[in-house]
DNA sequence: TATCCGTGGCA
DNA sequence: TTGCCAAGGAT
């Protein structure tokens, strides 16, 4: 690391004094007091691959029903899933729990990148930027944003992944020792508000007379990335039962794989045929409409069965929410779109 | 190293 | 409508 006596950095550093955003889990740039390491943890984790407009609210909420790590350590499973839902990423969530657990019998967060990447949920990036913002250590903060400005900074051509070690080696040369937490936070709200993926707004950048590919005319275009696999499209159905009472039939899913530990309607497996697997015996009716929606890698049409059921119901899989305790924002959003379209049906028959 | 894992906004 | 993209981690 350089202590960015060229001038970049400190030119990046001035920029951020007078323009960082203003974030809920921020510690303004300039005061000498450092951030809650809980609330930096927290917005990192909900960070990951997430946009700020999507994390706000989610941490809004999060804080204000569980403002330590020992109060989160406390939460219950499913009252952390529920307000995680919607966000994506479940594995966060669970591993955000694991996290907590471990840190409140700790006493506290580890102060060092290698002591955090040693938790559940925290893995390279995520530590060196806890331990740079948190704690002021001077660590190399390499995210997506880091990749984008370094590849037009340095003109790489090289595609990504494969040009991380490079790109790695000249976010290192830029760090200074001074400031690292303010530095790592710089750079990426650079990337956000003026080095963004598409129409970069180089004239007002405080890189502009540093960039190659700005002097290159070819900045929109950096970084090149290898091409994606086509999504394929998979099918499914599923039974959203109604008890007279008024309660749900709902299934936890399996703590690993895709939605895992969120709620959800039965179903057989999703595939390349839809397959019918009603969770009890009752009267399915086909509502008629599918619900439509593209996950990281395919896309699925999921197919809505409704039945009332029998107070005496006896599922052969899942259980019964009662009306009281049945928030249809715990669900994940493709659970979330089979019960809306599930109730207008519902609504439509009586 | 490659694959799996969500979601919403936007061009 | 379709594809792309956002402060990655686990396996």
């Amino acid at each position: 690391m350089r202590d960015g006596v060229d001038g970049r950095a400190g030119a990046l550093l001035a920029w951020y004094d007078a323009h960082a955003r203003d974030l809920p889990w921020r510690v303004p740039p300039g005061r000498a007091d450092r951030p809650d390491p809980y609330r930096v943890w927290l917005s990192e984790v909900m960070l990951q691959q997430t946009t700020v407009a999507a994390v706000r609210g989610y941490f809004e909420r999060f804080t204000t029903r569980w403002p330590t790590v020992a109060a989160l350590a406390a939460a219950d499973d499913a009252d952390v899933m529920g307000e995680w839902a919607g966000l994506g990423y479940y594995a966060r969530a669970r591993n955000l729990l694991k996290c907590a657990r471990v840190v409140a019998g700790m006493g506290g967060f580890p102060q060092t990148r290698a002591g955090l990447q040693e938790l559940p949920g925290i893995g390279p990036y995520t530590a060196a930027a806890i331990a740079a913002i948190a704690f002021d250590a001077p660590e190399v903060v390499v995210d997506g944003n880091v990749e984008r400005v370094m590849a037009r900074m340095f003109r790489i051509e090289t595609p990504l992944p494969r040009a991380k070690p490079e790109i790695r080696e000249k976010a290192a040369s830029l760090t200074p020792d001074a400031r690292p937490g303010d530095y790592a936070q710089a750079v990426m709200d650079l990337g956000a508000t003026i080095c963004t993926p598409k129409s970069p707004a180089c004239g007002i950048c405080p890189w502009m007379d540093h960039c190659r590919a700005r002097a290159a005319g070819m900045a929109a275009e950096l970084p090149k990335k290898e091409p994606k696999k086509a999504k394929p499209t998979r099918y499914g159905i599923a039974y959203v039962g109604r008890r007279a009472d008024g309660a749900w039939l709902l299934e936890r899913r399996p703590e690993r794989g895709l939605l895992g530990g969120m709620l959800g309607w039965p179903g057989a497996e999703w595939g390349e045929v839809a397959q019918e697997a009603p969770p009890a015996a009752a009267i399915w009716r086909d509502i008629g409409v599918e619900a439509r929606h593209t996950f990281t890698h395919f896309h699925l049409y999921l197919g809505i069965r409704t039945a009332t059921l029998p107070m005496d119901c006896v599922p052969e899989r899942g259980e019964f929410v009662s009306r009281h305790d049945f928030r249809p924002s715990d669900l994940p959003t493709v659970m979330r779109k089979v019960f809306d379209l599930a109730r207008d049906a519902f609504e439509t028959v009586e």
